[in-house]
DNA sequence: GTTGCAGCTGACGCATGGGTCAGGGTTTAC
DNA sequence: GTAAACCCTGACCCATGCGTCAGCTGCAAC
């Protein structure tokens, strides 16, 4: 599979699977004689859960510290394609460990800014006539 | 109080001040008559708000938009220096409760994360040998 | 008077996660 | 054989929330 149908099948683009790569989220992908990317279903796969993940908030940057044990969150269609690596497997954890706290602390203060947001609207709504019907 | 002088006190710089001001977050200060910028103690405690609500995840824009009414998130400090402007209530409103579906969104993609993660450490630690001692 | 910090405006820099050319080569279809 | 569509690398562009010059003026102290 080129580049083209592989990024299509994860919905994503030609461009961001470069990106990945370059940044050590993929592995370098076999290339054709001339020089052209190569992906199987496995790396598509493992594009999809590098974009869940980015979604969910982790950067770039995390991704490539985990990028050893991403077939961890998928149900085994993913192979270890990478060196299993003991020498980083603290590093991971470490980082987890770090992640969960700034995710903890960010749930934390979300929630106050919730809070904040909705008394500072009932007040706002409070003062302001409820506008019996439509304001138009 | 010139421009330094008021970063200080609300724990910033000038040029966030600047920044601030020519985003619409802050009125435009009164000028000395050679064109600094001079602050009092109600413009003081905004910017204090204001860098609370960068803090908590509001951008530049949403502040901007709730500017009118920032008096209310603190305990009678600031005056309503700004008109009163019913014309823009109703975008103020409409922007609260789209802010609160975002950040409901937000920290139920975060409790996600969270779960994600934590399971993913806990199927590391799994195959790590538990790292009986130190592991240096 | 002059040194030196403070302030002014305008413009570019940084990190993030890519988008979007530009200027090539390749592969596919007709 | 040739055009269309795809791929390659390298480089610049976007928004955010300011940091950091650059080049000039203001202000307080000595």
């Amino acid at each position: 599979m080129r580049i083209g149908d592989a990024a299509a099948a994860a919905g994503t683009t030609p461009r961001a699977l470069r990106f990945y790569e370059q940044r050590g989220l993929l592995p370098p992908p076999i290339r054709t004689r001339t020089g052209q990317r190569t992906y199987s279903n496995a790396d598509v796969a493992r594009v999809k859960i590098i974009r869940e993940l980015l979604s969910l908030g982790l950067t770039v940057d995390d991704i490539a510290t985990l990028s050893a044990h991403l077939h961890l969150l998928d149900g085994d269609t993913l192979p270890e394609h990478t060196v299993p690596d003991r020498i980083r497997l603290p590093e991971a954890s470490e980082m987890f460990r770090r992640r969960l706290e700034v995710i903890d602390e960010h749930i934390t203060r979300l929630t106050r800014l919730r809070q904040l947001l909705s008394v500072c609207h009932a007040q706002l709504a409070e003062k302001a006539p409820p506008a019996t019907a439509d304001t138009h």
